[in-house]
RNA sequence: GGGCACUUAGCUCAGUUGGUUAGAGCAACUGGUUUACACCCAGUAGGUCGGGGGUUCGAGUCCCUCAGUGCCCA
């Protein structure tokens, strides 16, 4: 006599609901995702977490982007590995600046004094901005985005990223700033990072410098003005085309192509410009574009960055006359030794007609002159045309000489590429993105931004007796004072009241480009200078989207080249974007941006988990909520399987893969090792898509056909063998599945684990190959059978009748060695087609089902 | 202008080195109250794999070319 089996405790109806709160709880509770930092650096797979930035609204994409990453990183920890995955918040910068603005009603004048009981006015009024200093500014910044932090956390927190939140950082904490003026301090003492006066991309709404990285074009509707200059020698004259005639004064030169044979009799000549009178050459370079307008150009301080190349390697004067608000200055230098003008007056008389305009009233003063003189010629033809933008601004960059800190890029071109190629890209194309950016730089990276919310430059500078600054000598404090403030820390061998003072000192008004902060992730993250770091630096991945390569990637590169001679992470995954459902990239501006927290209430955690892990590593995906829904069914599914299989198998039996004897059942496992196989090799390469894929298919067809096929004999007592088989392959393959789905689905498979499992599935082990026993060739029992059961279905349906109706005979003709098969799985197929009698036929490949006639 | 992708069923997408009648899910349609699951189950239908050319015994897959879409760089 048997004992009674002792069955598993499970839920009689179980549930998705309240699942996210449940295990968000436990997990913290039992700190699941701890990082253990006493593990050597073989053993630990590290994660350079992209700090998203901190400016109010979530986006679906971060979901989309951090669950893909939390996928590998559960592998990577069930496979044993210590991750380190930490989190970190952007809020240094722009973005924050703005939204403070916006959501305070307040706008800063460092001038401004600070106010220590200054309270935001109580409704904003986004006309009339209280101006507040500095120091408060920054102090609503801060009070703003911790805000902001909580939500993002509370966020990633419930859609299940196994972050170890011991390890949250932000960009601009005391800490970070720290880091970011050392490696300043210390690429500047390498002779990486250098100040100098020079043209400088610049917008004049946020009066401040940006780099080559944060431009982008935009087609904007411009016209070209065909404008007539006189040759200085006689009365020939030549005709320029630009579309920006209102920098006519500005003008320092014209050029044509070498080839031009239109141009080469003048170059060496000098013409007279129009209305100012300035005699300027005409010089021949490569760049200027024969097809464009009249084949030959005029040269300004400085309409493009095209005009800085020709001034710089044609060493030409400046001539600058654009101030930092994007106005004409109130004079020029007209009649200056180094600009001349045949009639200085009449020059002085019209360019007041312009000073302290803007480019678009200068433009309109000028061409007003020019048609008057008849120097216009013709009307001015409208085109559209690239105009270079802050990728934040509204109005075109202007280019203006300032004096600006600049990292060493250029030079080092050559090392940068080598290392895009050292790097591991997923996708592999990806890395086409990183070459065609370093190919083409075409200046140093400016990192002095002259704003008010990040990373101060750490450096002050002596003030001569004539009150001129010196920056040839700045002063820079020790590593051990950081992070300093120079606008209100001292430089030692002076005192406070030196300050602006001749023979004094003054500190460097600017912070940093936020990429110069967040190039240094790896650093922050990681604690640099500390034991931690050797054991995750350098880190084995950087997820990250496309569109921030040519910045935050490139940027992180660059500073580890530098300080570590070394590549700051192996692999960069590249995520994709959301897409619409009508295929249009998501974003603010074009309002179809979809809020996360409402998906993840509505659909359950794991179900948005899911359709962020059917996108594939780097593509494009469409937002798509019906993919959710599957998710969800996919979740519940499991509930339900895993209470079907669990209420049928004894808890306290031993049910090994050496039980597993049926024909059907090695099969299953033959096919599990196969999908076991597939799954690891996927993760392995970043591919979390192809893993979930292929899990989903053999889950669905484990409950479709193998439950349906094995469930009667399974009742058996697990002392009889095919029963016991039946009972250890579907105790064993449900392990095997409900572990293969972990990473993707963390929350019901650590519900449906805990069923009958002390601790978490988080830190089960991922399941291999050798677990599962020998497993020789399937014999293709399971198949035969499965095609057999179809044949039945599919009658049964065709004659609209239950599917539990029974058959009353069922005729399977075939080879000989195909009925041996289907002999072995005779009683199988029975249980679940309702087979009364089965007939077998030695000959041709048929099946004849035929139905119990219902007595009437 | 240079580059990188993509184009397979109405929709979203698989299809790894070229190898039988091209797959899945959703939607559609037809059925089924089936003791794990109606948030379920079974089945049916639906594609000249963007166009054209080539290599090959054989091409969704390799090559050329054209077209469209998206992005990157200039």
């Amino acid at each position: 006599m048997d004992a009674a089996p002792t069955r598993f405790s499970v839920p009689d109806s179980p549930s998705l609901e309240g699942i996210e709160k449940a295990w968000m709880e436990r997990w913290a509770a039992a700190d699941t995702y701890r990082f253990d930092e006493t593990a050597t650096r073989d053993n630990v797979f590290s994660i350079d977490t992209p700090p998203p930035t901190v400016s109010g609204s979530l986006h679906i994409g971060h979901v989309f982007s951090y669950t893909q990453t939390d996928t590998l990183a559960r592998y990577h920890r069930m496979r044993g590995e210590q991750v380190f995955y930490p989190m970190g918040w952007d809020d240094n910068g722009l973005p924050t600046e703005r939204r403070v603005e916006n959501y305070f009603g307040v706008r800063c004048d460092p001038s401004y004094p600070y106010v220590p009981t200054f309270e935001p006015p109580a409704t904003p009024d986004a006309k009339n901005k209280v101006t507040i200093g500095r120091k408060n500014f920054v102090e609503l910044c801060h009070r703003l985005t911790a805000i902001d932090e909580e939500a993002f956390k509370e966020l990633f927190m419930r859609l299940g990223l196994s972050i170890d939140w011991r390890y949250e950082y932000t960009t601009i904490s005391r800490n970070a700033q720290a880091i970011s003026q050392r490696a300043f301090l210390e690429m500047t003492r390498r002779g990486e990072v250098y100040s100098t006066e020079a043209p400088t991309l610049w917008d004049v709404d946020f009066r401040t410098a940006v780099s080559q990285a944060e431009l982008e074009d935009r087609e904007r509707p411009g016209a070209y003005h065909r404008v007539s200059f006189a040759l200085e020698s006689g009365d020939e004259t030549i005709e320029i085309e630009t579309t920006r005639p209102e920098l006519l004064p500005s003008c320092v030169a014209l050029v044509a192509h070498p080839d031009d044979a239109r141009y080469q009799p003048f170059v060496g000549k000098n013409v007279i410009t129009p209305l100012f009178g300035v005699p300027v050459p005409v010089l021949a370079h490569e760049l200027a574009d024969p097809e464009k307008g009249s084949g030959i150009a005029m040269i300004c301080t400085f309409g493009d960055t095209t005009d800085v190349t020709w001034w710089r390697e044609l060493k030409l004067p400046t001539r600058a006359l654009i101030g930092r608000d994007g106005r004409f200055l109130a004079s020029a230098g007209f009649g200056a030794a180094n600009w001349p003008s045949v009639d200085v007056d009449r020059a002085h008389g019209i360019y007041s007609e312009m000073a302290g305009k803007s480019v678009h009233s200068g433009r309109e003063a000028v061409v007003a002159q020019l048609r008057e003189c008849g120097a216009l010629i013709g009307e001015p033809r409208t085109i559209q045309h690239a105009v270079k933008f802050y990728e934040k601004g509204d109005r075109p960059l202007e280019i203006v000489t300032s004096r600006q800190w600049f990292v060493r890029t250029v030079a080092h071109r050559d090392e940068l590429l080598r290392r895009g190629e050292e790097l591991v890209w997923h996708p592999d194309f990806m890395k086409h993105r990183y070459r065609s950016w370093v190919e083409g730089l075409n200046g140093d990276w400016c990192i002095s931004r002259q704003r008010y919310f990040g990373v101060p430059f750490p450096a002050w500078y002596p003030i001569n007796d004539d009150g001129t600054y010196n920056y040839d000598t700045p002063i820079f404090p020790e590593i051990a004072q950081l992070p300093v403030d120079p606008s209100s820390d001292v430089p030692a061998g002076y005192v406070e009241s030196q300050r602006h003072q001749p023979g004094g000192f003054v500190g460097d008004p600017d912070v940093m480009d936020t990429w110069a902060t967040s190039s240094l992730t790896p650093q922050i993250a990681g604690q640099w200078g500390s034991e931690l770091f050797e054991r995750v630096f350098p880190m084995d991945l950087r997820p990250q989207a496309h569109e921030i390569i040519r910045t935050w990637l490139f940027s992180t590169v660059v500073r580890s080249h530098f300080q570590f001679d070394s590549l700051p992470f192996r692999h960069a995954a590249i995520s994709g974007w959301i897409l619409d459902p009508d295929r249009k990239k998501m974003s603010k501006s074009v309002g179809n941006v979809i809020v996360p927290i409402g998906l993840l209430q509505t659909h359950g955690s794991d179900a948005v988990r899911y359709w962020a892990a059917s996108g594939r590593p780097g593509t494009d995906t469409a937002f798509d909520e019906g993919q959710m829904k599957i998710g969800r069914r996919l979740a519940i599914k499991l509930l339900n399987v895993s209470k079907f299989v669990l209420s049928r198998v004894d808890a306290h039996a031993a049910l090994g893969p050496e039980h597993i004897t049926e024909a059907i059942d090695r099969d299953l496992l033959v096919a599990l090792r196969d999908l076991v196989a597939e799954a690891t090799a996927s993760f392995d390469d970043f591919d979390y898509a192809r893993a979930l894929e292929r899990t989903e298919n053999f889950f669905w067809s484990f409950c479709d056909d193998y439950v349906e096929l094995v469930k009667i004999r399974a009742y058996g007592d697990s002392s009889h063998p095919a029963a016991a088989s039946a009972q250890a392959t579907l105790a064993l393959t449900l392990s095997v599945l409900q572990r293969l789905f972990a990473p993707i689905l963390p929350f019901v498979t650590d519900e449906v684990w805990s069923w009958w499992h002390e601790g978490s599935i988080h830190g089960a082990a991922w399941p291999t190959v050798s677990e599962l026993g020998d497993a020789p060739h399937a014999s293709g029992a399971y198949r035969l059978a499965s095609d057999i059961v179809s044949d039945i279905r599919r009658e049964k349906t065709t004659a609209k009748v239950s599917q539990r109706a029974t058959v009353s005979e069922l005729t399977i003709s075939d080879a000989a060695e195909v009925i041996e098969l289907a002999k072995l799985v005779d009683s199988d197929i029975a249980d679940a087609g309702s087979v009364t009698a089965t007939i077998y036929i030695v000959g041709d490949t048929r099946r004849d089902v035929t139905l119990e006639t219902p007595s009437a």
